[in-house]
RNA sequence: UGAGUAGAUCGGGUAAUCGCCUUUUAUUUUUAGACCAAAUUUUUAGGCCAAAAUAGCCAAAUAACUAAAAAUAAAAGGAGGAAAGUCCGAACACCAUUUUAUGAAUAGUCGCUAACAGCGACCGGGAGCAGUUCUGGAAACUAUUUUUAAACUAUAAAUUGUUUUUAAAAUAGGAUCAGAGCGAAACCUAGGGAAAGUGCCACAGAGACCAUACUAACUUAUAGUUCUAUAAAGUAAAAGGUGAAAAGUGAAAGGGUGUUCUUUUUUGGAAAAUUUUAAAAGAGCUACUUUUCUCUCUGAUAAGGUGACUUAUCAGAGUGGUAAACCCUAUUCGGUGAAAGGCCAAAUUUUGGUGGGCCGUUUGAGCUUGAUAGCAAUAUCAAGCCUAGAUAGAUGAUUACCUAGGGUAGAAAAUACCUGAACAGAAUUCGGCUUAUAGAUCUGCUUAGACA
RNA sequence: GGGCCUAUAGUUCAGUGGCAGAACGCCGCAUUCGCAUUGCGGAAGUCGGCAGUUCAAAUCUGCCUAGGUCCA
């Protein structure tokens, strides 16, 4: 679990984030980003009832995707609120893909510092 | 030992690293008195007015009062038997006002419970294993009897008698087979009322509940044409294949109606056969009716039981099914749900809002152990214990080892290798029900095999 | 957290407890030089699943499954 202050927590970040954030997708993850003025990098993770039936899985992988996140904190560059969406394929990935697929995607958008 | 079935309990473990939530303690620092909006700022357009919103900052300063806040570290604790479905019942809170209509729910009895569509015990019903009774059949075999053939004995011989054998028949027994009845235990059971009323019961059928109309038959009447048609009335014994269900459950005896057959007599006929009329006797079937027994229901009485009910006797009646169709009877029920609901202090300039904060909120119809009462559900008493509390929503991730179990190699055991745990995630809280569930352990019952 | 609805032929939908139906689509034949249109005929259903009530269930009752929708 993050620390609090890395959370985003209330409705207005998130329909802020929704309307000005940029998009970036895979087949399994979706990203949507937008600077802040805070300099913390601030996080929310999305696994709607649609993608996955089951509590148990929807809860593992918010887990697995926070987890992934919290390891890489040093690493990404401060001053962003990220939303991470889950989307249909992810059911059939384990752990390790989905670090992958994920560290791409960070190099891809250029969050992570050199 | 294996299989089936029912019930109860459990529902992987250890270590390391990195993290989250709650509580407590310690240290350091110094502020804090919820948050948001309106003033400030920014952006776009613009000459201004004005319009829009998106994070962040400050609610301008001061004094008083209150006493904590943040960071770091340590310790303790941190998901279930169903947390699920939301099918019932409650607690709790507010709103209405008195429980009446409407409506809804429940439905054998007694008990348990805070309450219940829950649980326990019992009653009734269903189906029916083991078993048992009856009926029918029955191979081989056994017994008895009869007949046939052969042998033996007695005898001169036949015959008779005895014994054994062969073949056949009959009777009885008979492994066992089929059908029917009763049927312990275990199993299933939304189980008031159809004799208050209404509705429905397709097709078929005369008729599906005021049954017996109609077809076919006979008599009478009318119309015309011998004969036919029509209509009504009467007689009316049997029959009318249906259907899930057919009107009072089956049996015996008597009376009795009609009809069929046989015999005898009689009539017509020249005679025989056949046939016609009438009568008598006998036999078969039989509407209807009487009596007796049986079946079902109702009522009364007696005995047993707290009661549902059971048993016995007597009297009466004979009425199709469906209430999971309407309905009737008895009993119970006010509505809305934590997004319920409550609080958020004072001064200076003021006002508004908030899915902002706190409380409600985890000590409870609580858990564990023991004793007592009870067939049991359950209750009482004693001792001990405190056991998740998040809110974009914690209880996690990775690695290593082990374990229940599974697979492969092996004749088997040992061993080696591979794999490595089902269903599933609290959201105010309880009591049930229902549904999902790998595997393990224990107990009861049934059954199969082996050994003693 | 709570309420409601739906499930029937390949698709869209009807359906009083008693024979499962319509339209479009599909197949075959005819019409045409050929195609379309048109006409005739045909096939295609565990009525979402499992139990129960009933003589009889797509329909009535209960429990599940899968979809959809509403309040907030």
């Amino acid at each position: 679990m993050l620390a609090r202050e890395h959370r985003l927590t209330k409705q207005k970040n998130f329909e802020r984030i929704w309307k000005y954030g940029e998009s970036f997708f895979i087949r399994e993850i979706g990203f949507k980003i937008l600077k802040n003025d805070l300099g913390i990098s601030r996080f929310a993770f999305i696994v709607s009832n649609k993608i996955l039936k089951k509590a148990v899985s929807r809860n593992r992988f918010r887990r697995c995707l926070r987890e992934i996140v919290r390891k890489r904190l040093r690493g990404i560059k401060s001053g962003f609120d990220c939303l991470i969406i889950a989307r249909p394929g992810i059911g059939e990935l384990s752990y390790q893909e989905l670090e992958e697929k994920i560290e791409r995607i960070l190099r891809k958008i250029k969050l992570l510092r050199d």
